[in-house]
DNA sequence: TGACAAGGTGTATCAATTACACTATGTTAG
DNA sequence: CTAACATAGTGTAATTGATACACCTTGTCA
């Protein structure tokens, strides 16, 4: 974090701009939403995505990433732009510009987000059961979800919700939650496999009180690719 | 046009903050772009988007909208955000966020832009054969033409591009322009028409000199769906 | 060693997409 | 008036992809 060394002028307004990063991930089955509790005001004590102002130098994909890692200690995800929100009154302080992002952590990851010196908490909630939340970012939220529903069906973005390796069973609860519904467990391996976008790694999964499963993984895991 | 009464300053630096925008519609059967082309530096000479800077006290859609109407005498059309591009040292003269739109203009429309006081020229160019062009244009366009093609397969974006009435061949011609591949008569019609998405009119277009066709108008022609 | 719990497998039906060619009708030129 | 023209308008069969559905397998653990 830097401190101005002096104050800055230009011949016309200009409005601040901030990345916000909604960070989906599956928890226990249901996809679930990283949120930081404001330490200070406007919102405080409110709940809010992660997010921060732009550095003058710096890339918006930068910035997303180096906000989600300094607010929350979560690095090396999936990140995607969302959409820009800019409602001139989205802001009590100043004109505010908001580049939103998406990440996606794989499921179920022992990653422990830890709060920043700006945040009184962070947590994760699931998307059914959110609080109320600062600013416009129930907004945000919502057409993070949308998006993310929508690339399921013509994407190879579920991927992102993996660990390196996984089981035929696991990446269908991925699915399953979120779409939030069950699907048919021959007709969804015929249809993944068919595909040719995963393969066998020839180990077995020994998790559990049960038969082993199969492990996979994903042939390209870094891309996200339009399928069909 | 508002002039500075002083100067602005903060105790952080701010980028400046524009919106673009992509201007499709289908002109003599080919998909087209509108670009304007710099009377000032930097790049002054080439093709470039139209678009300006966010006024402090004006949403984003707003500006797309004023800009577009300044610059080239358009409005009233369908305007939908597209991405935001801010790499650092995409404008020289200082760090620029542009968050970027496209518009769609129905086919064959009798608008004649116009050129604004900053604008050399006007004009359409298609998608096929697109000159050089200032800043990340090129780039915005690509994306914008990926963008329109994708939606074309779910959503009824394509009647955007239609006048109040038309045919189904005139239909036709404008996925064929958009996909830039020639379709089945029969089984584009039996598609459209299963959508009950537009109904007959009870006219008969008579232009040219062959037998006259039923002319249809779309249900919702303001409304964008998601179909499928 | 038997109960448990999840792993793994195939087929028949239905729906949607594709391929394909001729007749109909108003216009226009002679 | 009529023949040539140009686009409008129409149906069916074959293929492909999506859905619905139930039982045996295999390792774990008490």
């Amino acid at each position: 974090m830097r401190l101005p060394s002096d104050t800055f002028t230009y011949p016309y307004p200009h409005p601040a701009v901030t990345t916000d990063v909604v960070v989906f991930t599956i928890r226990n089955a249901r996809l679930s939403i990283l949120l930081v509790k404001r330490a200070n005001p406007p919102h405080q004590g409110e709940w809010a995505l992660p997010g921060g102002f732009l550095d003058i130098d710096e890339d918006l994909d930068a910035c997303a990433a180096r906000e989600l890692e300094e607010e929350t200690g979560i690095s090396d995800v999936y990140l995607e732009q969302l959409y820009t929100f800019g409602a001139t009154d989205r802001d009590p302080r100043e004109r505010v510009i908001s580049v939103t992002y998406y990440a996606l952590l794989p499921q179920d990851s022992p990653t422990t987000p830890r709060a920043a010196s700006d945040a009184a908490d962070v947590g994760w909630h699931t998307v059914e059961d959110l609080p109320e939340l600062a600013f416009d970012h129930a907004r945000i939220i919502g057409m993070a979800h949308k998006r993310l529903v929508a690339k399921l069906e013509y994407s190879t973005i579920a991927f992102q919700f993996m660990p390196e390796t996984f089981t035929l069973s696991e990446l269908q609860c991925v699915h399953e939650a979120l779409l939030n519904q069950s699907l048919d467990k021959r007709n969804f391996r015929k249809r993944i496999l068919s595909l040719d976008l995963i393969e066998e790694t020839g180990k077995k999964s020994r998790r559990g009180k049960h038969r082993p499963a199969r492990e996979y993984r994903a042939r390209h895991p870094e891309r996200v690719e339009i399928i069909k």
